[in-house]
DNA sequence: TCAAGTACTTTGATAATCAAAGGTTTACAT
DNA sequence: ATGTAAACCTTTGATTATCAAAGTACTTGA
C-alpha cells in the first residue's frame, strides 16, 4: 500500500509538471505565441461570459491585486481581454473575454478535454464516479489545509 | 457525459493550483522558509539517494542547464544539496542532498503521501486499479503530446 | 591528435511576482 | 450630512525565475 501510495504521487507529479511543459509547446506552436502559459490560464479563468471582478479572478489565481493588475494590462494591449467597470459599484473592475479570447479559451479548453477524455478511456461508469469521488476526496482535504 | 469531463477537469485545475499555493504556504510558515517552491521541487527531483545527473534533472524539471545551474547554485549557498564531479566522466556533475536538504525532502514527501492518502479515503483496492488506469492513460496521452 | 560533440556555467536580457503605498469610490456611524 | 474606515484597483520599486546564446572543460571517435 505504501508503495502504491509513493506510485500515484510520483505519477501525479510528473503528470501535471508534463502537462504544463506540453501547453507551453503548444501555445508557441500556434495562432497565440504572443502568450505565455500564465497568460492562458488566466483567460480561462476569466470563463467565457460570466465577467468576473478582477478580485475575484486575482483570488482564483492566486495573485495578488497588483500582478492581476499587469497581467490583464498585457492581455488588453494584447486584445484578449476588456476591462468592464462595473456601474453598480465604480471600484470595481469586471473581466470579459474579447472575440480573440474567447477563440484562445476554445482552443485551451479543448486541449483539456481531449486530456481528460484519454484519461477516462476504457473507464466505466461506475468507475468513473469512484474517481469523482477521490477528486473531491482531495479537494476537501485541499480546503482544509488553507 | 460532457458535463462530466468539464467538471473533471475544473476539478483537476483547481487541484493543481491549489496544491501549489497551499504548498506555497506551509513552506514559508515551517522551518525551510528560506526556500522557494521551485527550490522545493528541486529538491524533491533531486531525491534521497540517487545522485541523478545535473542535465537529468534539467530535463526532468523541464529546465534549461543555465536555469538549473543557478537553482543549484542557491541550493548549494543554501545548504541543502551537494555538487559531486563524477569520476569517470569529469564534465558530469551528480546531485546530492546534504542533511538539510534529505530533512526538507521527507517533509515535502510527507505532505504529498497525506495527500495521496486522503485522496484514497474510502476507495477499494479493485478501485484504485482504476484510478491507477486512469493515470496511465494520462502519461501515455501525454508523451504522445510532447 | 584534433575536430566535433557533450555537460555544465556564465552573461545579459526579459517575465512574473510581491509588498507597500496611492487613487477613487462606497459604507457606516454618528 | 459628513467624516472616517474600508474596499477595490493601480502604481512603484525591488526581487526571482527564466531563457538563449556564448563560453569553458572534458570526452569521443576518426
Amino acid at each position: 500500500m505504501k508503495e502504491r501510495v509513493k506510485t500515484i504521487n510520483d505519477s501525479l507529479v510528473r503528470i501535471y509538471s508534463d502537462i504544463l511543459w506540453i501547453e507551453e509547446n503548444e501555445l508557441r506552436k500556434s495562432q497565440f505565441k504572443d502568450l505565455s502559459i500564465k497568460d492562458m490560464h488566466a483567460i480561462n479563468a476569466i470563463t467565457m461570459y460570466e465577467n468576473k471582478t478582477a478580485s475575484h479572478v486575482a483570488r482564483e489565481l492566486h495573485l495578488t491585486p497588483g500582478t492581476l493588475t499587469s497581467t490583464i494590462d498585457r492581455l488588453v494591449r494584447k486584445n484578449y481581454v476588456r476591462r468592464i467597470r462595473s456601474n453598480d459599484d465604480r471600484r470595481v473592475i469586471r473581466l470579459g473575454l474579447t472575440k480573440q479570447g474567447r477563440l484562445m479559451y476554445r482552443a485551451h479548453d479543448a486541449f483539456h478535454r481531449m486530456m481528460i477524455k484519454s484519461f477516462l478511456k476504457d473507464v466505466e461508469p461506475q468507475e468513473i464516479k469512484t474517481i469523482e469521488k477521490a477528486l473531491r476526496n482531495l479537494e476537501s482535504f485541499l480546503r482544509e489545509h488553507s
